[in-house]
DNA sequence: GAGCACTGC
């Protein structure tokens, strides 16, 4: 409160409620204002002063064109509702369609009612993309006639662009909140929290939705906010209601889009590629000028469809240069290197003469312009219904991607898309039929599509007793439960009653699935810690390699150059090592088909691990002798990913997995120059057959010494894998071993049975 | 002998 001018100056006694009957209060912007019960009328004149009321400066001449812009948002003339509703309830559930001004008014509206600054508090509002909350931190800065990082801010991975004391509206990532909540269990520092784009259901915003309903009992002074689309309103407004029968109030606004007119097929669609090529093609014909966006599932397919739609457009111009204009085919995926991602804001080619057909700008893109992105000046959208959706399978534990239907709720984003600036046309290239009765109304939440190791890592360290029973907005399969429980019992993060260890208290604070950062953690006994730390980076990061369709053979031998016989992770820390040396030469990369992108990640990332090792005394250390050392970090892998280990079966190239017993092959791309008896692996992927991917040699051994409770025979199915381990305990019989099990490294004692 | 929907800490 001290640093706080406008208290500390001027009414020092007055907690949070600014005084009437003042002679200041001719000048003061925010007179008579208490907080919490103010109205639209007392913030509409406060924002038309001539001073800041929270810097006390003059405001400028852009802050009054800005406010003009502001008026007319949808939401602006909703005001006085708005501040009725926020003052008499703890909760509030709003929807607000595209262009409602939502995102970035709420939370102004919402700073005028608390006055966070003067209880040294924080409004928040969570985005769940990194961008969208820089971005908006700085449009709501300018909105507001301050200094983006001083009064208004964001904080995001790798950034924390707030000021501690005089930031009181922050922007933030979801996780980023659930990051700060492990440490700060009461959120005390925040007077109200906004969950934006609650729809699109994070794993990160359903389980804040968990704490801060639990949250909301225990706080009464804090209030919440949860801002979707309109689908899910109901859904959140019973969820946080206060009894089971009552719902929390809703606060409507309408968009302002233009209408969009939607086409169906009228038999289904056997190609759907097929299919959305000759759309894209019939709208350029016949359809009045105005750009398209085509919706596909992945690389492969958009960069394929971009060259037949090249190649019939070309020969359409050709035969009828009268009536069809040019057209230009642009790709967008997340891949993309930035600059090429830039080219969907080009504006379309120019007619070739003066009075010839309008030219045409062709989007071909992943989901990612979903959500993610938008293009202006987007007239019509084709919609062939799929889209790559992430799935997990708990029995055999893998995640994978498959190419499903699309919700009705993404249906409708994506014609949503056609009239961002004028009236459009969304062509769905399947039946209305199918649309009303197959396509389910919203795409499952990612809770429900994911391995929760990590998840239910993080909510043992915010105290969550009872994971079963804990209030999900939808609750995940208890055999994916199961499965995380047991994964970080096998860590020891966990004790056998479910409690977290002193170990999985440190392995939670490191932005890292649990296996990873295990490895990190007792790589110090193996002398190989910083190797762990760049591998562990490295593994946190896209793909590094580069692999242009008509350059293989060339990536490929650039490839061979740096790969290690061992293992692809030896093969990682080789290329980061190789990139360090070399400058971190954007040349360098380039030359040897990698993405320097993602190397400049690892690099980030790896600075961020090495601070919370500093943070925890993990010590950094390296042994010497490089044969020695590619020896220990191989078994510090061992010690977080003993459960991803397959042993070779026949002579054919196949492994099976340990325990799961899944057929799989070496995947192509690895490194390994002959076919070790057993390997660790980082992934499992199943595309045209099961492989596993990030694969590296390592001895029977090392299994039974470092992952001892795992490797228990007695808990093996019978089969070749377990003969083949029984030989190893029976030849290791008489002789003793010295080291001490990787169980718990920390309290380096042996892990205590826990098999059924 | 082949892929990498998209985010986030």
């Amino acid at each position: 409160m001290s640093d706080n001018p406008y208290l500390a100056h001027r009414h020092p006694t007055q907690r949070g409620v600014v005084p009437s009957g003042s002679s200041l209060s001719t000048k003061e912007p925010l007179y008579g204002f208490l907080p919490r019960n103010v109205t639209g009328a007392q913030v509409r004149t406060a924002m038309e002063q001539e001073i800041n009321p929270f810097t006390k400066l003059p405001l400028s001449a852009q802050y009054k064109k800005i406010l003009e812009m502001r008026r007319k948002l949808p939401v602006y003339s909703q005001m006085d509702d708005f501040f009725k509703m926020f003052s008499a309830n703890q909760i509030i559930v709003m929807v607000g369609e595209t262009g409602s001004g939502k995102t970035t008014q709420i939370p102004q509206f919402v700073a005028y009612s608390d006055l966070p600054h003067t209880k040294g508090k924080l409004v928040a509002c969570t985005q769940p993309r990194r961008v969208a909350a820089m971005s908006v931190a700085k449009r709501v800065a300018d909105e507001m006639d301050v200094q983006l990082g001083r009064q208004v801010g964001y904080s995001i991975r790798f950034e924390d662009m707030t000021e501690p004391g005089t930031t009181f509206l922050k922007y933030m990532t979801d996780g980023m909140l659930l990051r700060e909540a492990m440490n700060d269990p009461n959120l005390d520092r925040y007077s109200t929290i906004i969950l934006d784009e609650a729809h699109e259901r994070t794993l990160a915003t359903d389980i804040l939705m968990g704490l801060l309903k639990a949250l909301a009992k225990k706080r009464k002074d804090l209030k919440i906010i949860v801002m979707s689309a309109t689908l899910d309103a109901l859904k959140f407004q019973k969820y946080f209601g206060l009894t089971s029968d009552t719902a929390a109030p809703l606060f409507k606004v309408p968009g302002r889009t233009h209408p969009v007119e939607v086409f169906y097929t009228q038999e289904p669609e056997p190609d759907y590629v097929e299919a959305a090529i000759r759309t894209v093609l019939m709208i350029h014909r016949a359809e009045d000028p105005g750009d398209i966006l085509l919706f596909l599932t992945g690389e492969e397919e958009i960069e394929d469809a971009c060259r037949k739609i090249k190649l019939e457009a070309d020969d359409l111009v050709n035969q009828d240069s009268d009536s069809v204009g040019p057209l230009v085919c642009i790709p967008l995926y997340s891949s993309l290197p930035p600059q090429q991602q830039q080219r969907i804001f080009d504006p379309a080619p120019s007619a070739r003469t003066p009075d010839g057909p309008a030219g045409r700008k062709v989007v071909v893109s992943t989901n990612i312009a979903e959500t993610s992105l938008t293009i202006d000046g987007i007239v019509y959208v084709v919609d062939p219904g799929f889209s790559k959706q992430k799935v997990y399978n708990p029995r055999i534990r893998v995640e994978s991607l498959l190419v499903s239907p699309i919700s009705k709720a993404s249906a409708q984003q994506r014609a949503g898309r056609a009239g961002r600036t004028r009236p459009g046309k969304c062509f769905r290239l399947y039946t209305e039929k199918d649309f009303m009765t197959e396509l389910e109304e919203q795409t499952h939440p990612e809770i429900l599509r994911s391995n929760l190791s990590n998840t239910v890592l993080e909510l043992v360290k915010l105290g969550i007793k009872d994971l079963v029973r804990f209030d999900y907005v939808d609750a995940p399969a208890p055999e994916t439960l199961m499965r995380a429980l047991e994964l970080l019992n096998y860590l020891a993060a966990l004790d056998d009653d479910g409690n977290l260890t002193p170990l999985g208290a440190i392995m939670a604070e490191f932005p890292l699935d649990p296996q990873l950062a295990k490895m990190l953690i007792v790589s110090p006994e193996f002398k190989c810690s910083h190797e762990m730390l760049t591998i562990t980076a490295m593994m946190s990061v896209p793909n590094v390699w580069i692999r242009p369709n008509n350059q293989r053979r060339e990536a490929d031998a650039a490839k061979a150059l740096l790969t290690v016989p061992d293992g692809d992770h030896l093969t990682l820390l080789n290329v980061y090592n190789q990139y360090v040396q070399n400058m971190h030469d954007k040349n360098w990369a380039w030359q040897h088909y990698l993405s320097q992108r993602a190397l400049a990640q690892a690099d980030n990332v790896r600075a961020q691990l090495q601070r919370t090792m500093e943070r925890f005394d993990v010590d950094l250390i390296s042994l010497a002798d490089e044969r020695k050392l590619y020896v220990n970090i191989r078994q510090a892998l061992v010690c977080g990913f003993f459960m991803q280990v397959a042993h070779k079966e026949g002579e054919k190239g196949n492994y099976l997995t340990v325990k799961d017993n899944q057929v799989v092959g070496l995947h192509p791309s690895c490194g390994l120059d002959n076919q070790p008896d057993w390997v660790i692996f980082n992934e499992f992927v199943l595309t045209t057959r099961p492989y596993i991917r990030t694969v590296s040699d390592v001895k029977a051994e090392w299994l039974i010494e470092f992952a001892t409770n795992y490797f228990d025979l007695s808990s093996f199915p019978d089969g070749e894998t377990k003969q083949a381990l029984q030989r190893v305990v029976n030849k290791k019989a008489g002789k003793s071993s010295g080291r001490v099990d990787g169980g718990d490294a920390r309290n380096s004692k042996k892990q205590k049975k826990n098999h059924k």
